[in-house]
DNA sequence: CGCGGACTTGACTCGTTTCAAACTCTGTGG
DNA sequence: CCACAGAGTTTGAAACGAGTCAAGTCCGCG
């Protein structure tokens, strides 16, 4: 139902130019964090670099799992669907985040890229072995997997609970607290998804999104200077209307 | 704001009666299946067996996380607040699940038990050791961490994009399925939570839970035979139903 | 027997969705 | 250089599904 096309670059396979994990770019936000040289080589030598343009379908909801990746660039959606086309978006990848956890056989979402993305791609046969060879690798990704679990929950109780305002105001905070992450400021915020996006990833419609956008940026809480530009002008307020603490006018 | 005593009953504590590993009820079940004598013997002296009672706090949203869990008997619920008493239920723990996963410093979630449950507790501070001691036990809190992430996206599908009566239909779909596992029937289904619970759970309020339930009644997908004990008359259709793929008459 | 809590049912309200149209970019081709 | 097309976004009006408020019922239990 998508395009299909999954182009792969061979230039980029194997340990060429940017495929030494000693000088990867996301070295110290992803699961391979805090391992040595030694380990390092290991991981080196079972795991591919391969790009996607904008757009492109990485994983496919349903395809039998075989792979995992770590985002070294770029921002990815995953999403679920109805048999009807309603979608649900499960969250965005920002670099360093680990793509494969969730699981079993088959992919149970599918993960596009926003943006062209650059991956570092692993086989998931692998990592019993690599398990055992590399130390703190398991427990990296177990601690990757605590953190998606009470992400996942929180997002529970957005979806659940929460206003449509609250909504878009936990969103904006999460995507400014993801900025921060990554060194950049939180005020001039750049949000790399569309409005659909936005509205599949909390649960209401673009309609609903937009409008709410609108009355936040009339409310002096927000200044929308594109559609994916936004000015966080009242952090603290955004944060109570988040945590569902505003004493609504 | 809930009731505060966390009795836990000294006479059951140690290597008691049920403290055993090998003889434990949940051994098939749990993150230590699969583990050799020696490990259970490892395990066994880090262990407490401790109760609840109904109603009581196993673990309190905030405070500081020390402990972990693995439910032996009972069923658990675990929930998230708003500040203002919206609750979000992320879920219910049945015999074998590990509770544990998905915090870091502090719990981001309560954990009460709806039935006197049985507990194996185990400090956290002690879970790299035994990592270390025990081959195995990394990986099948890993697993479960993986089960865990998958079934709370699947959550969050229903939560975003599904209508009530798709959510009624998922979450008893959900119970039978757990009955199943556990060598029960999946029709005459007992369901242990209170209306109010299964609202918490699946985003909606105790009525429309209740009208729900007595429309699909009505409908002949299911019978309720006490408001605790539902008989499913048609499987498939309340399969399609949880799917979204109904051509609602 | 009567109290209280959980559940069910009904009538009405309201927030979000739906449907529809207008606006705003950005890229393209005349 | 500007008109145009098309996708994405915004805005408006109306419809609807779930929430709210309020009774009423069904139990179990003191």
């Amino acid at each position: 139902m998508k395009q299909e096309k999954k182009r792969e670059e061979p230039g980029l396979g194997g340990a060429s130019l940017h495929g030494l994990c000693e000088a990867c770019e996301v070295r110290g936000l992803a699961v391979c964090s805090g391992l040595n040289s030694a380990s390092l080589l290991k991981l080196n030598r079972v795991t591919t670099q391969t790009r996607f343009d904008e757009g492109q379908t990485v994983i496919f909801e349903g395809d039998s799992a075989t792979r995992s990746f770590i985002l070294k660039s770029g921002v990815m959606r995953l999403s679920k669907m109805l048999a009807d086309g309603r979608r649900q978006i499960i969250g965005f990848l920002f670099p360093g985040d680990f793509l494969g956890l969730g699981h079993s056989e088959t992919y149970s979402y599918s993960a596009e890229a926003l943006t062209p993305v650059t991956l570092c791609r692993i086989e998931q046969s692998r990592l019993p072995q690599l398990f055992e060879e590399i130390p703190g690798l398991e427990a990296n990704i177990l601690a990757a997997a605590s953190d998606e679990i009470s992400h996942v929950r929180q997002q529970l109780l957005t979806l659940g609970r929460k206003t449509a305002r609250e909504r878009v105001a936990t969103f904006l905070v999460q995507i400014a607290c993801q900025a921060e992450r990554h060194g950049q400021p939180r005020s001039p915020l750049e949000l790399p998804m569309s409005r659909a996006d936005i509205a599949d990833y909390i649960g209401l419609t673009v309609e609903t999104v937009s409008r709410t956008l609108s009355r936040m940026s009339k409310d002096g809480i927000i200044r929308l200077d594109t559609p994916h530009c936004v000015c966080i002008l009242a952090w603290e307020r955004l944060n109570a209307i988040a945590a569902g603490d505003e004493a609504q006018a």
